[in-house]
DNA sequence: CCTTGTTGACGTAACGTTAATTCAAAATAG
DNA sequence: CTATTTTGAATTAACGTTACGTCAACAAGG
């Protein structure tokens, strides 16, 4: 492949006037006729900048790292990309990994922790990354932002507390009176299920406690299952991550409970999937997408060396999407 | 951060037995003693090799690329892991990209074009890429493998006319004979299509024609209420794309269609969440983690200039996932 | 006419690595 | 005891860029 070196010789100039053209660069100038014969050159010779070169001289990648818990989870689609969107403004191309294979001593760990491979890194682990990958990565040079809340780095979220509110305050403002929050476990649900407690304290309801089951739609089955076996039965319920809530579903169905007549769901986060399940799931929208962008600019500006712009994304606010899982409570109950 | 040169210095030797400690090269030796000497330095100085000059030096960057049509697609998950995994034995780590937003002129694309960017790139863009696109990536000396039928590039898939045969097979053996087919559009489409008749044809009975209606959950619901509209109504769907199912089984609800009882549906592809759905669905799982295996393997032949196995992968076969949303006939139709 | 400033370039030293070449000292062979 | 081989290392030239420093030629100002 044609390089500079080879652009130089046959529009018969220095290399470092090539250079200057590829940058446009101020410091070297030139005639505008040298240029454009440059650009001929470069055109002619089907010249490709060598990007590798490029970031061993500047020490700059122009690319960063995303870190997922899990790659596939759905509610991460908005949040890819709103980064990549906004890594793509920055000029700079984002390398994907997932906290799941990202053990101490793996591939993409070790490509990371060399020198020159990222400008930075976006981490959402959800508490998976154990303790010794993050003693590594706490040893890169390059700044890591972390996507969920944190102690001992920058950080930035959405609102889980808000989200597990509004969900509940849904429900209550429906007229429920015993609704169960389910699934989950870790900080992050911790909050959802803080938010649930508020909304339930300011109702003068008395909270249930949290059926931590975990994640994905299992989870969501096992959950209500354990919320049905209580004494006076919930009739409404608060499903902590969106894909349970297919599993809430189709316990429900197994069940023989109807819903929403004879059980009200709303799940947080939202994903195109909801409105094509049946019934169609009332969900909470988090910015995920917003999260990504904004992650994106503040990892930018530690990249910089600016001050970060940090904590919880306060705008947009988690946003209640009413579709057929949910509705009043009409009966008379307990 | 401490670079062989510092690490030579820290250790008293020259940069040549450094590069020699870190890469375990033969031709420059040592005395064990001096081995233990540098790597001592190297811990002390917390050595990082430096990726971005190892690329320049060896003009290899260990980082393929994959372009995928949908990333979001879940059907992509599985194959998206064979990559990750096969890569991570080569040593390399993959640059994730998305065939949408890859216009030409995009970071991505432009990235990807410079030079010492990728060793080798693959690509499922399902027709989605655009010419100007495959030109452009045509014109890049590092070598392409595609991962779907392809006429001018090497290329490797699975096998989806036996899909749609197996598909189709399976719903004939439960007694059906009024079986269409839904949804899709394009080359991989068709083969499954072509299944189809071929299952259809070695039972005598007449294919319908192709209900084209596109990918997603909308495309499978349009496909339904198209193929209800039909003189005599099907007692048995073939669903193109398995997030397509997840549209028929909503536009069967809200049509009041029983599913299996009135209507057997099976999914072409399977993901996770057909077997949280009420009716599970009946899908034919497809060898996507091979396929991503297989095509990091072969275009790591033709990285080496080796002979590169391609075409369809048949071995395994796609296989049959039976689960609720399909049953035989038992009712006299038309 | 000399001074100063501007234009349009060129040369070159890095960036951190790898691998070819060279070479002194030690070991071995004759 | 000398000739030859082996061991253990050092020097150095790239890889393709970028940016600093330099400098001739020419124009403008006094």
């Amino acid at each position: 492949m044609a390089t500079q070196r080879d652009v130089a010789r046959a529009a018969g100039v220095s290399l470092a006037v090539v250079s200057a053209v590829v940058n446009g660069t101020s410091h070297t100038r030139m005639r505008e006729s040298t240029r454009t014969r440059v650009l001929q050159a470069m055109q002619q010779l089907g010249y490709q900048p060598n990007q590798t070169a490029r970031s061993l001289r500047l020490n700059q990648t122009d690319m960063i790292a995303m870190i997922l818990n899990k790659i596939d989870n759905p509610v991460y689609g908005p949040l890819r990309h709103g980064v990549y969107e906004a890594a793509a403004e920055h000029g700079a191309t984002v390398l994907l990994g997932d906290a799941e294979t990202m053990r101490s001593g793996s591939q993409f760990l070790t490509r990371l922790l060399s020198q020159g491979t990222v400008d930075g890194i976006l981490i959402r682990g959800e508490g998976l990354l154990d303790d010794d990958v993050m003693a590594e990565l706490r040893s890169h040079p390059k700044p890591i932002l972390i996507l969920e809340h944190a102690l001992d780095h920058p950080w930035i979220d959405v609102d889980d507390r808000r989200a597990g509110e509004i969900a509940t305050r849904f429900l209550v403002n429906l007229s429920h009176r015993h609704i169960v929050f389910v699934g989950g476990s870790g900080y992050l649900s911790q909050q959802r299920y803080l938010g649930y407690q508020q909304a339930m304290d300011a109702a003068g309801l008395t909270p249930a406690p949290h059926l931590a089951t975990g994640f994905g739609e299992q989870a969501g089955a096992d959950g209500l299952r354990q919320a049905m076996q209580a004494a006076t039965a919930p009739t409404a319920i608060v499903v902590n991550n969106i894909m349970s809530a297919v599993g809430v579903l189709a316990a429900a169905r197994d069940l023989g409970i109807a819903i929403p007549d004879q059980l009200s769901v709303v799940g947080i986060h939202d994903v195109d999937l909801m409105q094509h399940l049946r019934p169609a799931v009332t969900a909470v929208r988090m910015p995920m997408y917003q999260l990504g962008r904004a992650g994106v600019e503040a990892l930018y500006d530690l990249i910089a060396g600016r001050p970060s712009a940090g904590g919880v994304i306060t705008d947009p606010e988690p946003e209640l999407v009413i579709r057929d899982s949910a509705t009043a409570l009409t009966r008379i109950r307990d």
